[in-house]
DNA sequence: TTGTCTGCAAAGCGTTTGCAAGCGA
DNA sequence: TCGCTTGCAAACGCTTTGCAGACAA
């Protein structure tokens, strides 16, 4: 890996994503990032979110069956799960992730779980109470 | 919903998907219908893939961050996940649903699961043993 | 100065859509 | 016959790429 020049550009994505704490979209980061850099381009934030994913800062997430969002990792250990609501779109903590009980049921088979991701959707407290839109 | 025509392409469909029981991409779907119907277009394979999941005769499954598969159900109850391994790309079977257990969990905390998605890859037995590529 | 990084525009790629012709019921 | 389906081509949306100029080091 070559070395890393410190610009502008890294530094307010970096900003933003630790601010935020949660999963942000592309189009989220953007908006974001405008604001401080009019001129930036998606492109430039493309490539440096993809530099951070190598870098393993960050992880990338799937909702909705393809809206990508991307969080910051708080520290080297950290690993979570989300569950996003189908009414609100609000995304929620998973409690624990369930796959780190399955890795030693897998390894006795011979499968070495490396990678993992899980989309959870349902219907949050607050939207079942209201009772909107979406109760199929 | 309207009347479903019963065409040639469905039935073709439908054929190759319970022949081949596990999850396809489009364009495996393609290859195999090709033989069959040579004027075929993709496009009416996704219209039709569309309407078999709005069905639920058949399930949609992400690999790999974000290649699509497509598997048909044994029955009603069918239910399954996989995982692909890194190496030879060979899609295994997983022996139980881990997501099962949660939705009591999430369901306390005023949470109702609705549907679920896992992914889950690594390395198989055979590439373990044989020590190919990307065992990172 | 050097070589990475950026903004811009264009290209890619998988999927969706519009439409006239085809064909199942 | 009627109108859902199909094949074809074009459009779409998101992401990636090529390139010349900008700018960290």
């Amino acid at each position: 890996m070559e070395v890393q020049r410190n610009t502008k550009q890294k530094q307010v994505l970096l900003a933003i994503m630790k601010e935020a704490g949660r999963p942000l979209s592309i189009n989220e980061i953007y908006s974001l990032m405008v604001q401080q850099l009019p001129k930036i381009a998606k492109s430039t934030i493309y490539r440096n979110i993809d530099s951070l994913l190598d870098q393993n800062l960050i992880d990338k997430y799937h909702f909705n069956d393809n809206e990508i969002f991307y969080r910051i990792r708080a520290d080297r250990h950290d690993h979570k799960h989300f569950v996003i609501c189908d009414d609100c779109k609000r995304i929620f903590d998973l409690p624990a992730c369930p796959i780190h009980a399955l890795e030693d049921a897998m390894g006795e088979e011979g499968f070495i779980i490396k990678d993992h991701q899980i989309q959870i959707s349902g219907i949050c407290k607050d939207c079942a109470k209201s009772g909107s839109k979406n109760h199929k």
